[in-house]
DNA sequence: ACAATAGGCAACCATTTAGTTGCCTGTCAA
DNA sequence: TTGACAGGCAACTAAATGGTTGCCTATTGT
């Protein structure tokens, strides 16, 4: 087995995720792994390229990985970056939740009357 | 005090996070919360006018709210949206993780040997 | 009153991005 | 073996992005 490394690169995983078509994508393989190329295509108004541009990109990220087969090729979900950010830095702000806007209500209460 | 809209287009908050300064300003908005305008410009190599549009995107999002108090502003950190991402977007990848690479795995397999 | 401070706004520039078209290669099936 | 199918690659274009400079307004402290 390949050794996972832990943070390839967590910002082109960000960047992967702020692209509306990508996250279509990924869902698409949620929903069925192992699609090729032209079946991620379908019900997305853009040419082939275009895909397999986003794809790409999702490569890049660690996000997907792919499998020739004869003339085809099957795309397969990762989604151990997303838990990666989700642990590493999604999960920092979750714990400060309520002292966050807490915060600001003080500093609003504060600018009024002090109390 | 304001309803909170579920989700006040996820696409925002993803492309807000999308980018290292302004996650950079989160997370020090994180570490202090309610910092100025300057304050948060420290250690940015960029102008204050470089700042305030990333600040801005990351209002827009409603990942930050400002207060004006006399000729500064303050800036308050909210994790709301990321919460709601983490939950309604990325929790449905954490439940299929194991599954997801199992598929590959299958596939690699039945390509050389079927078992 | 006035200089200094904190910030807003608009125009502009360079780079990146998201998409296109056109063409080429490799695989499969009749 | 040859035509159809799946996909790769490169050049190009339009729009979005990230940054700048320059200037303006409002608040503060002396």
């Amino acid at each position: 087995m390949v050794a996972y490394c832990p943070v390839m690169s967590m910002d082109a995983v960000f960047k992967a995720l702020a692209d509306p078509v990508r996250r279509r994508l990924l869902d698409s393989l949620h929903q069925r792994n192992g699609q090729t190329l032209l079946e991620l295509c379908q019900g997305h108004q853009m040419t082939r390229q275009a895909v397999t541009k986003h794809l790409g990109l999702l490569e890049a990220a660690n996000l997907i990985a792919t499998v020739k087969r004869g003339r085809e090729k099957l795309h397969y979900l990762n989604p151990v970056p997303i838990q990666d950010i989700a642990d590493r830095w999604i999960g920092k702000y979750e714990r400060s939740r309520l002292r966050a806007l807490g915060d600001l209500k003080q500093t609003l209460e504060g600018d009024a009357d002090g109390d």
